[in-house]
DNA sequence: ACGAGCGCCTGTCGGC
DNA sequence: TGCCGACAGGCGCTCG
């Protein structure tokens, strides 16, 4: 489920229910979730510890405890929710934080793909990331020069999180309309220009999926609004809104994606 | 270096 | 109605 902009909704939330709280106790319930440390020190090495901030970077949640960072990856299905001490565990809870304030952080995971770390170095899980897209050190011109620095198709490449942090599925398919690029589009072929105006297409559906609290498909993620505005994504068989001809829909490095093949040019370089 | 294929999981949907 | 495959906001691994 969660791209940048709805981890980024997430993460606006957090801040204002989980800073200066402390943790009273943690219950992990499925014990894969936690990457590092093992099950049996987890407890141990969290209980106590307070909340100072909450962060994001790329799709991670970031928290900054008293001593250690917690890191937590939603991945496909994931979810933080905070409830009431006497609200009832839900079905799919992995892993509950019991906080000082009469709440308690559950992350749920219904495909259990979502991943938490604790850990002293932050780096250690965030430090190969590529460039954050929204942060004024990401420019048009960094883009241009790095995608001269491969040869890839360029859907893939935007979805690959040490080349670009933080893009997903939905919305490198919607930048990817906007610049008028077609997915399989290869990386160095795309001139200075096409590039600028990729970079330009990037930062704006990013914006926009914020600005609209992320995008909301099915229960799994609530309150967004920005599928309202796809201009492609789920819209396959259904007329663009330039041309009027259908959206069509592929596979591209095992995902779906859906494009106009008038307004997104030809393979080749747009 | 690049791309395809698969695994990890649970749930929903469409076709037969 | 029931069964079965395809597919789903992600990512890490292997293999040519």
């Amino acid at each position: 489920m969660p791209e940048l902009p709805e981890v980024e909704t997430i993460v606006r939330r957090l801040r204002t229910e989980l800073i200066g709280h402390k943790i009273e106790s943690a219950d992990l319930l499925w014990d894969r979730t936690l990457v590092t440390p093992k099950p049996a020190h987890f407890k141990k090495n969290i209980v106590g510890q307070s909340i100072s901030t909450v962060d994001r970077r790329a799709k991670y949640i970031v928290i900054s405890l008293s001593v250690d960072t917690l890191i937590i990856h939603l991945r496909m299905s994931g979810d933080i929710l905070i409830r009431e001490e006497s609200a009832p565990i839900h079905k799919h809870d992995r892993l509950i934080l019991h906080l000082s304030d009469g709440h308690y952080l559950a992350f749920s995971n219904m495909r259990k793909f979502g991943r938490a770390w604790l850990t002293p170095n932050p780096d250690d899980v965030l430090g190969k990331l590529g460039p954050e897209p929204l942060s004024d050190h990401f420019t048009a011109e960094m883009l241009y020069e790095r995608l001269q620095q491969h040869k890839r198709q360029i859907k893939p490449l935007l979805l690959d999180q040490n080349f670009l942090a933080g893009m997903g599925n939905i919305y490198t398919d919607e930048a990817l309309y906007l610049a008028g690029l077609h997915p399989l589009a290869k990386s160095d072929l795309i001139k200075r220009k096409q590039a600028q105006i990729l970079w330009r297409s990037i930062r704006k559906v990013l914006e926009e999926g914020i600005r609209r609290n992320g995008t909301s498909i099915d229960w799994i993620y609530r309150g967004g609004d920005f599928q309202n505005y796809l201009q492609v994504y789920g819209r396959k068989d259904e007329p663009c809104f330039k041309c009027g001809r259908p959206i069509q829909k592929m596979m591209v490095g095992q995902r779906g994606t859906h494009f106009c093949p008038r307004c997104q040019g030809n393979e080749g370089a747009d």
